[in-house]
DNA sequence: ACAATATCCGATGAAATAGGTCGGATATCT
DNA sequence: AGATATCCGACCTATTTCATCGGATATTGT
């Protein structure tokens, strides 16, 4: 299959709502209930955004999230692998796995590298802003 | 995460072996030493990809896989919905999935729908042919 | 006829991943 | 001080995916 997690849909709802009001921060709590999305899952999804320095955290009453200047240009592949660490189309070229059994007898690997690059290139082309 | 299952691997290096002995017929057991796939689980694909119309089956001895007319033009898109069903980037244009609770509040189905159609289109223009 | 080799089919078990939960800490405003 | 935030790590659970097993049917060659 070839999917998005649940995860990346909820990091991008709450991007998107947190870009819509950039004058105030945007509580997790609030997001969460707005969206229907589980406030821990929600929380921690924020906390690694934050972590790659797409949004900025304020502590306190009145805190909450607000974007960071990087959240200008960011696209649906920045927030993808900063949920999910490096995309990876195939198992064989992601970093995160062991080298691939089939390494020296498969025979598709390399055509399906590119068509991952264009899948990636296509990602990383769109922005959050234009959603 | 973003990928492709190793069924789907499995299946186009399958594929692209049957397809390039035209002539002879190929058994599961020969593609699966030769590719080190296990034999039951490449088995239980090509009977999907026959059922599918894309290749024709023959029993016996000397029996095995042969390509179908239809596997002419075959795409990756093709193979991908023939092994996992309906292909869906988002939980909520998944068929085989309820329908979404964040349904009414959800921002960025729309845009994320364009982006999958994509995807779909880039995946159906990638025939097995040229891979 | 018989044996060997194929595909076929369903059910089940095991491993990996994703999603969600809990407990507690730190910071900020009123 | 107290209420409300973010922060952090560990853990549990449900789902999905991968692999295995047992047995049936069909075809070919001896």
């Amino acid at each position: 299959m070839i999917r998005l997690s649940k995860k990346a849909d909820y990091s991008l709802m709450a991007l998107k709502h947190i870009l819509a009001k950039e004058n105030e921060p945007s509580s997790a709590r609030e997001i969460a209930q707005t969206y229907g999305i589980p406030f821990e899952v929600l929380a921690k999804l924020l906390q690694k955004l934050t972590r790659k320095g797409y949004l900025i955290s304020q502590h306190g009453t009145k805190g909450g999230y607000s974007p960071a200047p990087a959240s200008q240009t960011i696209t649906v592949r920045d927030v993808l692998e900063a949920i999910e660490g490096p995309l990876a189309l195939l198992d064989c070229s992601n970093p995160r796995k062991g080298t691939c059994d089939q390494e020296k007898y498969c025979s598709v690997r390399r055509p399906l590298a590119r068509v991952e690059q264009k899948v990636l290139e296509l990602l990383g082309r769109t922005t959050l802003r234009e959603i």
